[in-house]
DNA sequence: TGTACATCAGTGAACGCGCGTTCACTGATGTAC
DNA sequence: TGTACATCAGTGAACGCGCGTTCACTGATGTAC
């Protein structure tokens, strides 16, 4: 077991903590100001610098930021990975029926819920990160091409388990049939989506475009939720939003056939 | 038709005159920089005043925001209500069967699907004032309770709409019957949300639980989705976002009942 | 209708603070011979 | 193993800019008699 710092010279080192602890900062400011009020300068105070001193670091307060939005996407990413990993896919116990060569759909539903359950927790823990990511874009920065990727984890995975399912026609458990045709342009979104898919996966994307559509909106759903937990538009509802959430968590899995 | 101005002084004009301007100028701002990025030297040299005279209308940064804040909750709370009463009650027309003293269901259908595009639209038409009500929090700012009455006419107008079918029973359109019990707290939230719903209109909210629950996950559902339109996340798969849109708020008034 | 006083809008200077970024520099660490 | 040179981290001063809020003030508008 070589440590993460083998073969590195004492000046790598120092630079891989100094980078760590100048984003560690960044994320405590985040929680105080918001992606707005990020300053290099209250960073560099509170590591003891002088502020031009970061400028090794990072070139800008831009490239900052996104080195911490990637870091999020990643951190958030992981956690609903390692939650879907967490439910043994080898299930033969109990409920639902399991189809020829596929992970059984009662454990599926089961990795649903838990991959829904991971990003409310995640947007708990860390609610400026999750601001940052899912909240108001921060004015004048653009976002760069490199945030592409891990922005699409969650997404990947959640739709990834409508796959693992191994469903080829609309399930049985779904609700009834959509009630408007789906026009062309939705139709080559779904495409090129599904060819993504499968892309990062062995297996291809054969998902009917009409089960994608649904996981798209259960997606969209639970981020909604969650944001507006975490920006108070619960206030005086459904606040505390627990059993709320795993109420419409459910509803959604079934939504996608789960 | 007395003008809008009557039995004011002068004075009293002028000052109305001018609290408008400077709203009308901070929301300029926010489009520039955001609501963290609102200042008060900006608005007051875009005005060509010196920037203390504004605290003779606003007390404080955070008061003009609480006035930007209601205004925008107004806004688009009447549009969301003037689409639905823009879709005629007095169906007689066609699809749907009517029931007693009810609007046709068709055409509760066709308003929800309208509600939903008012939505979509004014937050298109205002960006960054939706993104003020809807996106990251303003960090330091904390919300009056004076806001609280205004953001609810969006939601209240989506749940009158389930009220008003005349639903007492489970819809037959609507999807399969929740797959969890609604524990206690959630049927407690329910009864809550539904007493405020009464004492607005003069109908009682008897709305079954679980279906006011799905309504719930359905404004969820829609403001998830124009967030994530407005904010970026679907860059790269659905974008444009019109026909998934549509295709969305569809699947959603299906799902509570319509 | 006219005068005396009170109300109020807007001024301009000041307080005390913040920020991102550049640049010439010192001194330590790393590398090639 | 030791020396000479190159690389790089961090300094400190400066540039040019921004902000919210307070306060004593002038002069116009409104009101009561």
């Amino acid at each position: 077991m070589t440590p993460p710092n083998a073969g590195m010279t004492a000046r790598e080192r120092a630079r891989a903590e100094l980078t760590r602890e100048i984003k560690e900062s960044a994320r405590r400011q985040l929680a105080k100001a918001g992606a707005n009020g990020l300053s290099l300068r209250a960073i560099s105070r509170e590591l003891g610098m002088v502020s031009s001193a970061l400028y090794r670091y990072f070139p800008s307060r831009d490239d900052l930021l996104t080195a911490l939005i990637i870091d999020a996407y990643d951190s958030i990413g992981s956690e609903v990975e390692a939650a879907i990993a967490a439910v043994p896919a080898d299930s033969a116990a109990g409920t639902g029926e399991a189809e020829e060569g596929s992970v059984g759909s009662a454990r599926v539903r089961e990795r649903w819920l838990a991959a829904g359950r991971a990003v409310r927790a995640w947007a708990r823990e860390h609610p400026h990160e999750y601001a940052l990511l899912y909240g108001s874009p921060v004015p004048g920065y653009r976002a760069p091409e490199a945030t592409i990727g891990p922005a699409s984890r969650v997404p990947f995975a959640l739709i990834g388990l409508l796959r693992d399912r191994g469903i080829t026609a609309p399930s049985q458990a779904a609700a009834a049939p959509p009630d408007i045709e789906m026009p062309d342009a939705l139709r080559e979104q779904t495409a090129v989506v599904l060819a993504a898919l499968a892309d990062g996966v062995n297996s291809p994307g054969n998902l009917p475009p009409d089960l994608l559509v649904r996981g798209v909106i259960a997606w969209t759903q639970l981020f909604g939720m969650v944001s507006f937990e975490l920006f108070g538009q619960f206030v005086g509802s459904f606040d505390p939003t627990d059993a709320f959430f795993e109420n419409a968590v459910a509803e959604m899995a079934t939504l996608v056939g789960l």
